[in-house]
DNA sequence: ATAGTCGTGTCATATATATGACACAGGACG
DNA sequence: CGTCCTGTGTCATATATATGACACGACTAT
């Protein structure tokens, strides 16, 4: 554990709290380094932390009402679904 | 102001101060109580206090992946293009 | 047995966030 | 001219956020 949160760069003594939840959840910097040490995806990191990253909310933040109204939309779809409209846009179909 | 400030539950010269930027956006709960009073659309005026509203990132959350890919695939796409899809979606095509 | 390691409890902040209270200067108005 | 309203400057917090420092009891390996 120490040689970890030394590679994140906090004390042991934090990281033994977040870990089993005696504190809020750190940073979302912390966050990310943490996930990238433990190999796992800063976004789902970041949402068991209860945060999203600040780079997705700033694409949101530039175009407010198409962004909300897509994700509320899309609040009830399947998987699945979502997953077909994310590769349909990878091809440049749109 | 005052009439406005009392509206939203808030100080005239917080409300003061706020428009004049002179001190941090207020919350999302004042941010959205004030847009509603002001007429304006609460996830924008929520993107100009550089937010975005708790029951977006709650959705995003849901299915970090999922999302975060959509969001930072669509970063480039034309209004027109997202548009499209928000449309499509609704129709219940997917 | 003892020295080192391990996770953890306790205490202390430092910085940000979010807002209230109050008083005051300038102009409008009767 | 005095009153009243308007926006604003100053000061004060209260609560959350994010983390460090240190010491201690349990265990492990020599």
């Amino acid at each position: 554990m120490r040689q970890v949160a030394a590679r994140v760069g906090i004390e042991s003594a934090y990281l033994s709290k977040i870990e089993r939840g005696e504190v809020a959840p750190p940073s979302e910097a912390t966050t990310v380094r943490l996930a990238k040490e433990l190999g796992e995806d800063p976004d789902v990191m970041l949402a068991l932390a209860g945060k999203v990253s600040t780079d997705l909310q700033a694409i949101i933040r530039k175009r407010p009402r198409l962004f909300a109204d897509l994700i509320r939309q899309m609040e009830e779809m399947p998987d699945e679904a979502i997953l077909r409209v994310v590769r349909e846009v990878h091809k440049g179909i749109w």
